[in-house]
DNA sequence: AATGAATGAGCATTCATTCAT
DNA sequence: AATGAATGAATGCTCATTCAT
């Protein structure tokens, strides 16, 4: 409960201030609690960032499966869906998902403990994997053209992290508001249409 | 000439260590001047920060303007050059590209000079536009279906951010090379397959 | 019995770690209690530390002594008792011994509550008075030259605590084994030749 | 100059609080800088101590070299001269002196820098060869009995540092002063005369 | 213009100690 | 009696920044 506290206000103030600028002491501020007791529940700073970025990436992963799994939707259904998916994780914490789309690279992850690091990586091959898991079958089932699977699986993803990111950026000069859902929704129709025979 | 140096030193020392991670000090060794020197030409670190991303947006910039300005192209045969322009800036300087693409959010952009902060939106502004321009144009000569241009612009501006982001994340865990450029293109073919009519 | 191995475990983390490095939590770890347990028994640090220190000077005054109220052995053979003495209590606890030979200056004894502080300063006035009687005994037997029997004392302690002090920091660059007992021998030996008349 | 001042701090604060005791605020502030500043001299908390310890043993290698040296004196006068140059060494800074005696024990060389290490290691086998060797040419002369050299030499050093730190503990209960001097005299003339030959 | 020297303001982290249970 | 949980108070160390020269 104190360290679903820690990161919940761990959460917060990396999103706002990143992950140089956040202070123990933001965080221990945040949570109602002395500096000191953070370092009861996580060995420092990195492992509590660590922490924070993993339960951001079983969201993702949970939530990609969630829609690849079910049985009720046919594969272009499927992909359509992914969209919503996506955003409902964005809605949910956009903050948080931003921050770890930005940290997640290989420059943050120096440093951490193997464990947490393999972890991390292993939910990414996780949910692109299931991604391309979903293309492959598309084009198995002779519905898209014979494209690299994994390939369509990268360029889903990247809109998606990159229209995140791209949304941040652009609230700064253009307050057009609530574009994300819609172009997502867009960018997978188009992705879709290209692949599709015919 | 000193600003340059300054500049150079600085694109490889906050590439390789992130902007909290690079150090003043780091940046003067590399330029083989002394740390007091680049308060001379840089107000400050954000401000030095700033320029170098300056530096690489201007890049960008004149990349997409360029393949949207040639005469010899048609629409689509321009749409399909913009990977490649991409790839091009890439291929100069990775890692200050993805430093940028990173910290070009709202959150880094705090605390500039009001001055240096419009400037980099407004490059953000000009490339959107270049690009969406090409699109609207798809869009009159009865090419593309109508789909808003500034939406399809965005799609493609993250999906080019989002996948030499992820590039940096993937090599960390599936050593594969070179996948960006063929993956560039193959984004770009599938949304403007997916634009176009019948 | 609490006490007791709480003590035995400060002992073995003090002598590795010194008085600075050790930390209570290590203690505790070591006695297999929680450190709060360790506070019902002990004010604090330094009275847990002093107890400890109180203990080996027991033991060392108790060894003097014994040796000094020997009946079936003369001035001489008392003395030449001593190095013997000295190094049974070495044997014993070598490492809490260095520990408390270092420690057992001023620095150390200030802030201190006062009864601990004078008890351990009688059981030094002790075991030096029980060595100087052994001296003035042997002067006024007419064995020795007229010195100072207490600055006799002191000698005599001062090569002891000397010996095992140097012994620690010759371990370093002299991997010479077991010097010690031969030159705590050797050094009485000297000594008391030098004191004798004729 | 500045170094050398920040090292007069130290000295003085290290040897009132001990190594752990003192804090790099605590020698700023008595040397009048800020505590960053000692960085610039000194890369941490334990070079600076080495240093310090390095500064007090050079002292005592050069005083023991210069007593053996002379060329006007016998053997047995350079003896009976050595208790006199460690007077003068404790004279010139008795507090930093004890510190270093207390402290050049294995336990505070971990750590180290190897460089920092060996040479304090070598200035130790520098003064005791340098004293062994006097006695072991007072044996070949046919002045003192066989005895070995090395061990006569510890036994010399052990009184010197052990008197020293003794006279410290010994301030505590018994204020008489300068027993020093006189009881260090005196140990060497015990021992010198429990050589001599007849 | 260039810099060596200096520092104020922080920051992660540690640890002796307390206290409700 | 025993302890898990919590923390106040330090502490070593870093770094952007300034300024006299």
């Amino acid at each position: 409960m104190r360290r679903k506290a820690i990161l919940d206000a761990a959460k917060k103030v990396f999103a706002t201030k990143g992950f140089a600028g956040a202070t123990i002491e933001n965080i221990a501020e945040q949570a109602e609690f002395s500096p000191a007791t953070i370092y009861i529940y996580f060995k420092n700073k990195d492992e509590l960032h660590a922490s924070l970025s993993l339960q951001m990436l079983n969201i993702l992963a949970q939530k990609v499966e969630d829609v690849c799994q079910r049985k009720d939707l046919g594969i272009e259904e499927k992909i359509k869906a992914l969209p919503l998916a996506f955003y409902e994780v964005y809605e949910r914490d956009p903050l948080n998902l931003m921050h770890v789309l930005r940290y997640q690279s290989s420059e943050a992850l120096k440093g951490l403990s193997p464990e947490v690091e393999s972890e991390i990586r292993n939910k990414a091959r996780q949910y692109i994997s299931a991604i391309s898991n979903l293309f492959e079958e598309g084009i198995r089932q002779g519905l898209f053209y014979k494209h690299h699977p994994v390939a369509v699986a990268d360029i889903v993803w990247a809109v998606f992290a990159g229209l995140v990111l791209w949304e941040d950026t652009k609230k700064g000069f253009d307050p057009q508001k609530d574009f994300l859902k819609s172009t997502l929704e867009l960018s997978v129709d188009l992705i879709s249409r290209g692949l599709k025979k015919e």
